[in-house]
DNA sequence: CTGATGCGATAACATTCGTTAGTCCGTGTT
DNA sequence: AACACGGACTAACGAATGTTATCGCATCAG
């Protein structure tokens, strides 16, 4: 199979591909794939020839603790990202790529990449780029740990997600869908799994949301933002030059 | 000036570099410049044309907090590191690079990068590499702050920095500088300055370190490294092909 | 229908962490 | 010498968060 539009969009949002740049990623052959929620879709400190591109659902990136002292995710996925582009340049990851919910990815070689990197070089930079976003992601989630409480921390989350979920169309009106469980998120904020219920129901209880099930409803944008101190800027860092 | 040799082993611990890749990277000129302790070395959303290496002393990425509530430190940085080489293929940083510490830093202009980039794909696929690297210690911080309370929080940091150090040469036998104050610390931890002055208290009375102004001793390593739950491979993913 | 299971919700209590206030000590200034 | 200043350190108290336990409500298997 082909490329799907969802990651050349991602890099049109950033900066402009000539036609041959566009055909070149449109030519790439892919192979896809179903999950379920709770697969692995890419291991760990497994040496792996291929990196994978979400196309629906949600992926989470998982560590696990020692001795089964629980997991931590570091990164959540949305249509259009390309999960483990970073395992192209590394031996390997030092984390798991698991499904949260039924998702659908491509899988590209990193056969393909590399004739890429030998031969396009503007694309390779976007590629490059690609990664350098997810770090200003993770630098972004460190802030928000690092200064915000429970409440404005999951506010925080959530701001994004609908955010990097809207930019790709897969929510608006300010409403999505959120396959994770309590337990994910405190895997993700570092709380206890009580703990993230206080907090969703703190948020409720201002009446800044609404969910049910996976299905979020922020109802006062302007509060969730003002709580979480949120500013998008370190999403959308465009690409100025070629 | 030309570059050191700093960045170059940098790159030759995780891959083996062609004697051409080699002197290419020697003959990338260079401006070398020095700063003191709180000096900005790199300010924010400021279009730059050159990145900076670390040559000589510590500095760190400052997010700034909305109306004056502090600020946030969401990396460190040491000999050999490229600090801000995604801002090559970024449009600008949303942090500051600020020296904690006087330090020695050698800027390359980006014309020379883009050069590289369209001229030596392996020597590009390692300038990626040093940038997904950074994005790792990203995650194992993440993981730190979701999983750890703060005197293991504090002991992880601890034994990171004088990985890192030891690895290029700039610590030994267990002793190394940190030109941080505790209030750099919290900055860094998300924790206040009174409670890191708590952790180092408790690190202290275990008899796992001994902290004399910007002078560290780690007593008892294998204790550090229990306490921590520090495995280090996030540190060392060697890229095994070229 | 019945029991088992997993998740959300809540309460009570324990622990960790933040805040405020203050002392001590070294450094630099006048 | 006298003083101001900043940082390390400490104590006391309050707020935020973790732990343990319990309940209700779905869903699913039999």
């Amino acid at each position: 199979m082909a490329l799907s539009d969802y990651f050349i969009r991602y890099l049109e949002r950033r900066d402009r591909l000539t036609e041959a740049e566009r055909a070149r990623l449109e030519s790439l052959k892919t192979r896809h794939e179903r999950f379920e929620g709770g697969e692995v879709i890419v291991a760990r400190d497994v040496i792996v020839n291929q990196s994978c591109l979400m196309l629906q659902g949600m992926s989470a990136r998982v560590h696990d603790l020692p001795r089964g002292n629980g997991r931590v995710i570091t990164a959540l996925h949305v249509p259009g990202d390309f999960v483990d582009l970073h395992g192209f340049v590394l031996a390997g990851l030092e984390h798991t790529i698991v499904a949260m919910g039924p998702t659908e990815v491509e899988f590209v070689s990193h056969d393909q990449l590399h004739e890429i990197t030998n031969d396009w070089p503007h694309l390779t930079r976007l590629l490059w780029m690609a990664t350098t976003i997810d770090a200003a992601i993770h630098r972004q989630w460190l802030v928000a740990a690092a200064s915000l409480r429970s409440s404005a921390h999951l506010a925080h989350l959530l701001c994004e997600v609908y955010t990097r979920l809207s930019a790709v169309g897969a929510a608006r009106n300010y409403r999505f869908t959120l396959p994770l469980l309590q337990r994910d998120l405190a895997n993700i904020l570092g709380y206890s799994p009580i703990h993230i219920n206080r907090a969703v129901r703190d948020l409720r209880e201002r009446g800044l949301i609404r969910w049910s099930g996976t299905e979020v409803e922020i109802l006062d944008w302007p509060g969730m933002v003002a709580l979480a101190r949120f500013q998008p800027d370190y999403l959308d860092m465009e690409k100025l030059g070629r």
